[in-house]
DNA sequence: GAATTTTTTGCAACCGGTTGCAAAAATCTT
DNA sequence: AAGATTTTTGCAACCGGTTGCAAAAAATTC
């Protein structure tokens, strides 16, 4: 069926040896034989088969890219950028959905089996014990959304979560609110803890300040409101909220409206992500921004790297967050 | 580096053929060999080399997975299902984006290198000659979103959208609207076209209704909010829109709003989809919803059945869709 | 134009598997 | 226990490419 070297040999006339030459770049190729072997080929539709050529070069130009927030619509974006990225490169994305199949084990082998050259785990939520894994089993990977570290056994691309929580606090104190709430993500994961520590820390150096906290079970719109509403139903809730992340944020929003409380008169609310839809006219939430742009491409070029230089030293890469005012913290006070 | 057959082979001082056969099904083994042969191959921790096994198989269970949909919540839902069906039956997608690189020839080409067993075109808006660009190639392909046809020339699974056109029109004038706007998507894809048929059918069969309609540039938030806002800025704006999706009634609702205008008040808003966001209660948007899951499912049973019997006959899977009621209409009038 | 150097080409082995075929081993008949 | 059958095993060729090496061809030198 399909059109093979042999084919192209024989009707050009030439060893299979010239065909494989001018298919391949670097290669010692007379320019007669090249016009030979390329008019031959084209005559037959021939394009040469990737997967027996990894079979020699082991290069697949396969990436693995794997994930478990398949429920968060920034990551819309993150596979949007990703695959042109990886496309931009001649890299092609072989996409692992790890939403339900947790199994860390078997995903590892399965991307082993397809030879694919690198992985690219992105997920905040994934534990670090995970991108090991391929570490441990020869396959460079870059871990992107990943927690930050100091003296990092593998690449990471992201934010500094800590200090993001730090400048949420600061944007509520400087706001002047003083019972302030941290609705974080998911408990466990490391980028919830990362975000309280940072918060805390700061609210500490403002003894004015009451903190209180507490934890939605996901990163999802259904989670942030049911926690909001939790809340609401309480003793006494808090003026202003950091909640995990923008489709928590909205989720609370959700919540607070319903309850026929005002934002940002009743309660403040500011977010972390910053995805399109946070600067939709009809959500309009302070946030802050993660330059998801910017981790992507840090994280290809990482990767790349590593293709070229497999034992390079592992890096960490840290960008900055801004805050993004929209409409849903109220307007610094004068004390 | 990596583990092949041979060492363990070597290992467990049987032939090559005998570990082949250990990890294929249906290859005769006795249970002594066998045993031997797990045996060694789980002190090494090999797995066999998908890749190369292919090249004698024939079969990569790699799917093309191609979209030029990253910019619309509804996809991620999308690619989560197909990600996770697809898994399910121990196929791999292979990601591709289409959004730039339009490129069909060099995609198809790109596909075939790597050997895929099939395609999956998921998209409203691609032309349908980009899906035959793969059956033409003998790729075996199914369209999903695509266009319904009677008399199909490869496999197609989607809604009808003539009928989804006269539904909304019939909701439509069901709640005493009489001048509709039709704000359509892109206007070149068939699936616009298709519902505007339909809808100016059966607006046809009332006179006293009348129809206004344009399009909008993209299935997008912000070409729905232009889009709107060029329309209020207009002599007169109708009573009520079908918007051509979610996305974009969500950007036609905050143009409106922003307008000073209430929805259902002074406008009404029906969309297309019933992607999840557009149950959010702070979105609650009133629109027809496109079963998505059904949608996927038969795709993948239509793929794999074709993976089986490649000359299958084209089949079109035609799923019904349903008013989802939520509160961008106003109720229904008496006349 | 012969000798030397450089470039181009083809041969054959290899990448990591699968599989048809025939020989060997095991099982069944009688 | 010998012969007939069935099952298991290994050999060797093949899938579609790449590549080291040596021979052939072309280009350079004198």
């Amino acid at each position: 069926m399909a059109i093979t070297l042999d084919d192209v040999a024989k009707l050009a006339g030439v060893s299979r040896s010239a065909v494989s030459r001018t298919f391949t770049d670097g290669a010692s190729v007379s320019l007669k034989m090249r016009r030979k072997v390329e008019e031959a080929a084209s005559e037959l539709g021939y394009s040469p088969n990737f997967l027996a050529r990894s079979l020699t070069t082991r290069r697949t130009k396969l990436i693995g890219l794997v994930s478990d927030n398949f429920h968060n619509p920034l990551f819309l974006e993150v596979f949007d950028q990703f695959t042109h990225r990886l496309q931009d490169r001649g890299l092609r994305p072989l996409l692992v959905n790890l939403s339900v199949e947790t199994d860390a084990e078997s995903s590892v082998r399965m991307l082993r089996q397809y030879s694919v050259d690198g992985v690219i785990v992105a997920s905040s939520t994934l534990p670090p014990a995970f991108s090991k894994t391929f570490r441990d089993a020869g396959v460079p990977v870059v871990n992107s959304f990943g927690r930050y570290s100091s003296d990092p056994d593998m690449h990471i691309v992201g934010i500094d979560n800590i200090e993001c929580g730090r400048m949420a606090a600061h944007e509520l104190l400087n706001r002047g609110y003083k019972n302030i709430g941290f609705l974080g993500g998911p408990e466990p994961a490391t980028s919830t803890q990362d975000r309280f520590t940072g918060f805390q820390n700061e609210l500490q150096k403002h003894p004015e300040a009451v903190l209180s906290y507490s934890f939605a079970e996901a990163y999802s719109f259904d989670a942030g409101r049911k926690e909001m509403q939790r809340l609401l139903r309480g003793a006494s809730h808090a003026e202003a909220y950091f909640c995990g992340d923008d489709v928590l944020s909205i989720g609370a929003l959700s919540a607070i409206k319903e309850a026929g409380l005002n934002v940002p008169s009743d309660i403040g609310i500011i977010g972390l992500n910053d995805m399109q839809m946070s600067g939709w006219q009809n959500i309009n939430l302070t946030t802050i921004r993660q330059p998801i742009a910017q981790i992507i491409n840090a994280s290809i070029e990482l990767m790349v790297s590593m293709l070229e230089k497999p034992d390079r030293y592992p890096e960490a890469r840290v960008f900055p967050c801004a805050v993004i005012e929209r409409g849903t913290l109220r307007a610094p006070q004068e004390n």
